[in-house]
DNA sequence: AGCTCTTTACTTGTATGGAAGTATGGCATA
DNA sequence: TATGCCATACTTCCATACAAGTAAAGAGCT
């Protein structure tokens, strides 16, 4: 028998945090964007308390920030945060793209081939969600291939910021570019080739020290640093 | 003229967390230790309220972790989590010794050489807590050097769970070798050999994997995974 | 003894009222 | 016109009361 998968009903704390997180990482809610305590509760039909406690997790998440008695407002996009979340996205999965090349199991990279083949069909039909949800599996794979799963989950808190700026670029941005990038990576893979796939893989995530100086000089009000 | 710096009042609630935060670290507080947001308030001699928000802070920090309608216990120290930060630090710190080795100003070399000195001194004199913190500027002080100080500051999140760890282990393990292989690593940045370096911080941070699975053995409590 | 139900004493979660601080617009004054 | 004061309408913060759920001890029955 099954160990029986028992789910607690969240918090109504917690499934406004989530909303909210959605929404900020989404874009809906833009940078800057002031939000009030009072008014997402009257707006859900609750109290002030969980949408409170929603807030102080948003603010942990670095989504939001809360000032005292002055009110709570929609983190702006550090440049320097993104910056440095890139550094270690760039150590990290050199190492893991190393790893991987030297003994990845073969299955996993067939299923990061399927990724690359689902980003050809979002890129054509426009899908900007679906390509960067894909986007994330590709890595998130590598990261598993490597026998490190874990590792992602912990780059997940460093991505908070980098994935709002994700969806205001990759609507201007050539998403074609991207695939070839994964390509790369993935035929050094392939190939057993750790110098080869290390390479490709800072390559692409180099790719972003020239986009985000460009985003926030486009939209300076979204940016702050 | 100098932009006056404001300093506001931390709230009730943020002192609470910072309170709770340094005794988890510390050890103060072991891991699987229960506590109520009742008792703190009592002793504290304030309301529940800021207790709990500081509850929250502390499990988004992942030192603590809230049960519904059961009781809030100090996490236990996750080996795979820090298995994995582990993995992360090595990654960025041989892409940061890398880096200073190439380029990096003498001033920033003399500096870690002084915290070398003040290991020393706190290993002799079995001030473990200074020979902590001076470990941690000495990381600190490369991260600076390479022009990346906010990488050091996201890694700290990552390392909440090593800190932890490491009050425990320093008592342990034999302090004298971590100074050897800090004066390697600073040595082969004085060199300005990037190979050197990056292999010297790669075997220090490496210490770790022998070192971990020990420590969980011999306190099967505090640990969990 | 062993099992079942109930009581009771906890826990965290939510609602609400008021306290303290901040920004803003209006008004009097120079 | 420009400046300073002040009432007012917000904001977040804290205290308190109650609701909902859990766990363990104990009574009563088989």
């Amino acid at each position: 028998m099954d160990i029986a998968r028992i789910t607690i009903a969240p918090s109504t704390a917690s499934q406004v945090h989530d909303w909210l997180r959605k929404r900020v990482q989404r874009g809906d809610l833009p940078p800057g964007m002031r939000i009030s305590e009072t008014e997402v509760a009257a707006a859900i039909g609750i109290s002030r308390q969980p949408v409170r406690e929603a807030f102080i997790r948003l603010a942990s998440d670095g989504l939001a920030e809360v000032r005292p008695q002055r009110g709570t407002y929609i983190s702006r996009i550090s440049v320097s945060a993104v910056l440095s979340a890139r550094f270690i996205r760039e150590a990290v999965e050199a190492d893991l793209a190393r790893a991987v090349a030297e003994a990845g199991p073969r299955d996993m990279l067939d299923r990061m081939a399927d990724e690359i083949a689902r980003q050809h069909r979002a890129d054509e039909a426009g899908n900007v969600e679906e390509f960067i949800d894909s986007d994330d599996r590709f890595h998130h794979l590598l990261a598993q291939a490597a026998g490190q799963d874990a590792v992602w989950a912990d780059l997940e808190r460093l991505k908070a910021q980098m994935n709002r700026l994700r969806h205001l670029s990759m609507r201007v941005f050539d998403r074609s570019f991207t695939i070839g990038q994964h390509q790369a990576i993935l035929d050094a893979l392939r190939q057993g080739d750790p110098d080869a796939a290390e390479a490709a893989m800072r390559t692409h995530l180099r790719q972003m020290l020239a986009e985000v100086p460009q985003m926030a000089a486009a939209q300076p009000d979204c940016f702050t640093d």
